[in-house]
DNA sequence: CGATCTGTTGAATGGTATCAATCGCGGTGG
DNA sequence: CCACCGCGATTGATACCATTCAACAGATCG
């Protein structure tokens, strides 16, 4: 396991996803960092010392590193704070799926709670930092907070819906609908952590889109290059851009 | 909405998925049910008379009929008390899909937690009945009771595994291999009910097996017919017996 | 007992996977 | 500085698995 270590804002604020929080040398959260990322919204003012308390560092991960394994002991939450990191799940024959993708303030971990071990693994990918949250400190704030309660079960619950959703695009979608589905999501995700509905830096590889997306990465480079043609999108690589909104909701 | 009505274990005890719960005419839930089938794992028999003021009643649902609908207003959690539901999520397009299968014990509705409204329906696939956890009481509990928060998150993580893996069933896996992996999910649950793990009465049509596993009604009955010419199970229509387990692991 | 729903099976089509070649980019080291 | 390497991405040709369309059989229920 790696060790908290100090966040560099230096290059935290060259990320495509790093939200707009003021430089801080320290490795604790500010609370302005909090507001936004972590998980007090409803809280009064007089919570958020003890927040702050429960909050107690962040973490650095490189692209390419795990926050956290399956198999690892559950101890802590997280929560994306820069960057952008894959969820990824393993069968017993080896086949691993990336099951989600979380951007800044999106909670990591809670797969942890029910077992006392983490089911998948979280890995960066790109430069990124997360907020740590330990869990048992938490939950006894919750039983203090009911905002912070609420909090906590809206948070699961929003991702319970996210998976569900998620089940049927694979379910349901064809490879085309798939793709769009996810652009869109992921447009949308963006808008509302102020940056742009219309660009942005997807740092998946195809073949994390495809694991995803239950494709293969062939078929997820050939849907882009096709939806590109038809002026829906322009892909450079990993730098995507959404031409036409309304055509990529109508395939 | 249906209001709670009085349980009638005359025809529960013929349902295939009923637990041993002593018969009683009451519609409140006894304390030996909730010991198996609601929350209450871990807690001190303190604890009990105040869960029994919250899970204030049963309602039985008739095969075909919702326990609640996407956009309904969430007000309550429920506990499967008897029998199996389905829970189905909408497409805006109208295309719909079936996210999950709950059997007797399973918790039904944290997809409302978020919103304050459902996002999925839940609809019994033959006459069953449900306890009714008023959410707000069972928060209000939750805070007193630390054994009962432990409760509620590990149940919401669960069912976020669960989902979780039937993404990589949908992303990952061939129809084959949905089919006898659905089969051992149903026959482990099966049996961690106290049931037979070899033979059990699926009360799901074949399209709702087909909308569940991302493929057509028509692959799942090939399939189950494949399976049965090889030896692996024996399937008469909803009755399915499980001959050859280690066969259906390993394909 | 007819009507409707559910399940099974067959034949043909099509969407996606597979296999393979090539390209482009970033990093590394000569 | 540039050649080289490796990884990611793109594109093409082919194969195959699952869907689609269809007919029919069996169950269930009023």
């Amino acid at each position: 396991m790696l060790t908290p270590t100090a966040v560099s804002h230096s290059t935290l604020h060259r990320s495509n996803h790093t939200l707009p929080v003021p430089p801080r040398t320290a490795t604790r959260c500010s609370v302005c960092a909090m507001r936004h990322l972590c998980m007090p919204q409803g809280l009064t003012l007089d919570d958020l010392p003890r927040l702050e308390a429960v909050i107690c560092s962040a973490r650095s991960v490189r692209r390419g590193e795990t926050v956290y394994r399956a198999g690892d002991p559950f101890d802590n939450l997280y929560v994306a704070r820069s960057g952008s990191l894959k969820t990824v799940m393993a069968h017993r024959d080896g086949r691993q799926q990336v099951t989600g993708l979380r951007l800044a303030g999106d909670p990591l971990g809670f797969d942890g709670i029910s077992t006392g071990f983490h089911t998948c693994s979280a890995i960066a990918l790109e430069d990124s930092s997360v907020c740590i949250i330990p869990y048992q400190a938490l939950k006894h704030l919750c039983r203090e907070t009911g905002a912070l309660q609420d909090r906590m079960h809206r948070l699961m619950s929003e991702q319970l819906i996210r998976e569900s959703s998620q089940m049927m695009v694979l379910g349901s979608l064809s490879a085309d609908e798939r793709v769009a589905a996810f652009l869109l999501d992921v447009s949308e995700r963006n808008g509302q952590r102020g940056y742009s509905h219309a660009e942005f830096n997807l740092r998946m590889t195809r073949e994390d889109m495809g694991s995803y997306l239950g494709m293969t990465l062939e078929t997820v480079s050939r849907t882009l290059s096709r939806f590109q043609k038809r002026g829906l999108i322009d892909a450079q690589g990993k730098l995507i851009k959404i031409i036409d909104l309304e055509g990529l909701r109508h395939v």
